[in-house]
DNA sequence: ATAATAATTGAATTCGAAGTAAATTATCGC
DNA sequence: GCGATAATTTACTTCGAATTCAATTATTAT
């Protein structure tokens, strides 16, 4: 029995129903220029795609007729057949903190470059993840570069739909993942350093929140190296990242005592810091007490606080980051991996340092 | 009669061919989870659409056969079918501005709470504008919300394919176009008159890149309220909104004359003058000179700056972007319109106000 | 010139969900 | 219980580009 399905007349007539008459606005298909330059609609997908064996005539036909319509690929449709949405999803938790805007943009960068598309979204609170993660897979992202922490439950998604991830600047522990960090803790010891080789004896440090793995690594960096020289525990007042709770730290750590110098836990709260100490303290610094932060954002590095920091490498991180996640993409089993960069420690004008 | 078409057998058994054979994971598609609750490919469809008739039996076998698979409706075929794809681009030249990544994060989350996703463009130079308006047709982004200038010709790339678009903070002469601004020019008015009236007499302005409407806005604005006012013209130095372009601004305006204020284009030139001016000129803000920006963005509000200036209702101009666009989407006819924010003026300490 | 080979081209199918129209089932009035 | 109506469900088609494989054309070797 030879039932052929037959969609068209013999050859040209290529039926497209409802063409003509749609209101929504001349949509131009690829069926369209292959019908204005006389070809199949093969033809013309074939001319838009690079290393593609098409001859220059037929080339030069489609592309004439492709640019008399104004044609241009459907990106969507290209998609679904590929399996390739050339779209990755950035979760940033926090737009507060100066460092994470400087990220995504690095980030935009190294994408693009590759012809990738950055889909974004942002954290309200940390209990929206689980709806985002559902949004960010109905996209069918080709990668995730998230800046948020993550459940095992959560990462096994990830994995079941083969989905590459790379965590910036988190490392999950109990979990082998893919990971770009900056040197959290190599970091805060170079500070703690040269703070004590400049003679400060006594510190306080101001915190992120506790449910931040960074803010951990740094401090648990600091006060490691500080016992290792053989000086007193710090203080530790507990901030949010925000240049309000750097001036509230303050308040809290000159209670009883003042330190020779407060290490914030990033550069936004070290500001902060700065500030109280400046208008409402009155002191002098650096020769009345030091600060330091973490990050290198580009206020720190005004002159108003030119602040010394380590600072975070972004745009290698970015780079790093774009890299493993299209490695995955085109090599699915490569294994994970974790890429820890050394931050710069830019000696500013807001700790006395040796 | 009884001809019924009969793709498969009687009722189980959906012919999808190299299902369970594919490497790349387990793609869950709706016929998967028509083929695991017993129903058709449909029923699924209308199950995951809100409003459908949906049997309450119906709807919760469907959904414990999509949990049972972790079934993700696939966005990008729901795009081709629909013609929505709950993707709108935003295209940002600059972020080395404060001001953006705070509007974008607004855009974020107003887009957000409309199930819509923010693809992110960014521009290096101004020259790659064609480039990415190609990017953005090819993944027929259901609208555009645009932070940079466009030529009569891109703008009519728009409109021919009737895709929303709307400016933010630039409005375009000779073109109705779609916009959501914040009111430069009566900011600025409001900045003169404070410092007016507090006394100062002599200015001098620190603008923007001479292709910024916002930047032309806010200088004329500044001016003319002082010509209005009898004071001489103040002379103008071109910065490009960096920082550093507010330390340079700074000493050319001394070169000659100590001006009594100086008011910058944005905040971020703001803040590179006041540092200038306290640590090269050993002034006192707002006793020796008076320092004004404009933008409202956050570092400029800490008391470290403290910086009196105009702020921009991102939150309520984001909103209104997002709404223009959705209204388009929605009613593409609807005629273009502009949208004027009064800024709120920030008394801060940088300058003495009345 | 002819067979053998390589390079192009085209018809048909595919990706996955949504919509349409027809078919089926449920509900209701009397 | 029967027809009429409403509600639900299904089969099939559609969106637009990529891809496979067969058909055609061009190129090379003999």
């Amino acid at each position: 029995m030879t039932i052929m399905k037959q969609r068209r007349g013999p050859s040209l007539e290529l039926v497209r129903p409802g063409k003509a008459a749609t209101k929504k606005g001349p949509r131009v298909t690829s069926y369209d220029v292959a019908e204005l330059a006389g070809v199949s609609q093969s033809a013309v997908s074939r001319c838009f795609k690079s290393g593609a064996s098409v001859s220059k005539k037929m080339r030069a036909r489609v592309m004439k007729a492709a640019r008399e319509l104004g044609y241009q690929p459907n990106a969507i449709a290209r998609s679904l057949i590929t399996r390739r949405s050339n779209l990755v999803g950035v979760i940033l938790s926090d737009f507060t903190n100066l460092h994470y805007p400087e990220v995504l943009f690095e980030l935009n960068q190294s994408f693009s470059n590759r012809g990738v598309h950055i889909m974004l979204f942002t954290l309200r609170r940390e209990r929206d993840i689980d709806e985002i993660i559902e949004q960010v897979f109905q996209y069918r992202v080709d990668g995730v570069v998230l800046a948020a922490t993550l459940l095992p439950r959560q990462i096994d998604a990830f994995e079941q739909r083969r989905i590459p991830l790379v965590f910036f600047n988190r490392n999950i522990q109990d979990k082998p993942v893919n990971s770009v960090c900056c040197d959290q803790i190599g970091g805060e010891r170079m500070l703690v350093n040269a703070l004590v080789n400049a003679g400060h004896k006594s510190f306080g440090f101001i915190a992120g929140p506790d449910d931040s793995l960074v803010s951990v690594q740094r401090t648990t960096g600091a006060r490691d190296r500080l016992r290792e020289l053989g000086l007193d525990d710090m203080p530790v007042f507990q901030g949010d990242y925000s240049y309000e709770s750097g001036l509230e730290g303050v308040k809290k750590l000159l209670l009883n005592h003042t330190p020779d110098a407060i290490i914030c836990a990033n550069d936004v709260m070290a500001m902060g810091c700065m500030d109280a100490l400046r208008r409402e303290y009155d002191m002098k610094i650096p020769d009345d007490i030091s600060v330091v932060g973490f990050d290198g954002v580009a206020p720190a590095l005004w002159s108003g606080y030119d602040l010394t920091t380590i600072r975070q490498p972004v745009k290698q991180m970015s780079e790093a980051a774009v890299e493993m996640i299209m490695a995955r993409v085109d090599q699915p089993d490569t294994p994970p991996e974790m890429r820890v960069f050394s931050g710069l420690m830019c000696a500013g004008a807001s700790a006395r340092t040796a």
